[in-house]
DNA sequence: GACAATCTACGAAAGTATTCGTATTAAACG
DNA sequence: CGTTTAATACGAATACTTTCGTAGATTGTC
C-alpha cells in the first residue's frame, strides 16, 4: 500500500514520470524504449516497482506483462517542484524565480501576450 | 585546485550556499549557528571541505579560524538550478514553469506590477 | 513436450550524499 | 607550564539512489 504522503520523485524517477505522462500507460519495455540505450530494462523495472511502492504509479498486473501509469498528475509534481526549488534557492520569492527563468531567452511574443494573461488573471481575484 | 566546470550543488551545499550568500564570508561557526540544531560542527566543516574541492566556496586559511566565502554568485547558481528544473520537469517550456510558480499564491499587486516590467523589458529587445 | 524468449521479483553491488567519531594541532586560560 | 577549549583533517559509518545479476515463472515456437 502506497504513503499516504506521496514524495518528491528522484531524478529517474522523473525521467519515468515524464514519459508516462506523455504516453500514459505504458509497459516496461515501452518506458525501457524512450528511456534510452543507456538505462537496462531490469533497472528500470526496479525503478517502477520503487515509484508504486512510493505511490507515484499504479500497476496494473492483470496480465503477465504488467501496465503502470502514473498516480500523480503531472501539474501537481510540476508545482510540488517547483515550490520546493522556490524554498530552497529563491528564499521564497517568485519573482526572482520568475526573473532567472525568463532571463537569457528570448520569449516568443506569444510567450509573453500567454504571461500577461497569466497575470490579469491572477490579479482579478 | 578546483575543476574548471562548476558542478550544481546538492541539497545541503545549497543550504550552506544560501548562507554564505546572506552572511557573506563566515566560519563554520558561524554556518553552524545559523543551519539548525540538527548538523553537527564537523559534517558542516566536512561539507565545507568538499564544496571547496568542487569550487563552490572559497576558503581563507590565513588565520586558524578558516573563513569561507561563496565562489559562484547567487543569480547564477538560481538560474542553473531553475534552467536545470526547466528541462527536467518542464519540457522546457518557461510559461509552464511560471505558472506553477505562481500558482495558488496571491501575489501582491506591487508583485505583479514587478513581473509586468519584466515582462516589457523582455519584449524591448 | 522441450526449448527459447520474455517477464517479474529481489537481493546485492555500485555510486553518491550526509553524518559522525577520532586524531591532531593550535590557542586560551588558570 | 599544564590543562582545557576550539579548530581542522580525514576516514569510516550511514543513508539514499541507481544499476545489475540471477532466479523463477509464464508464454510462445518448433
Amino acid at each position: 500500500m502506497p504513503p499516504n504522503t506521496i514524495p518528491r520523485p528522484t531524478e529517474s524517477e522523473l525521467s519515468i514520470l515524464r514519459i508516462l505522462w506523455r504516453r500514459g500507460p505504458s509497459t516496461v519495455r515501452e518506458v525501457v524504449g524512450e528511456l534510452g540505450a543507456d538505462t537496462g530494462y531490469t533497472t528500470a523495472l526496479k525503478l517502477l516497482q520503487i515509484m508504486t511502492e512510493k505511490g507515484l504509479v499504479s500497476r496494473d498486473d492483470a496480465e503477465r506483462t504488467h501496465i503502470f501509469a502514473p498516480a500523480v498528475p503531472e501539474e501537481t509534481t510540476q508545482r510540488q517542484l517547483v515550490t520546493d526549488l522556490l524554498d530552497r534557492a529563491f528564499g521564497g520569492s517568485a519573482q526572482k524565480l520568475v526573473l532567472q527563468a525568463l532571463a537569457g531567452r528570448k520569449p516568443s511574443k506569444a510567450e509573453v501576450t500567454e504571461l500577461r494573461r497569466l497575470l490579469d488573471s491572477l490579479e482579478g481575484k
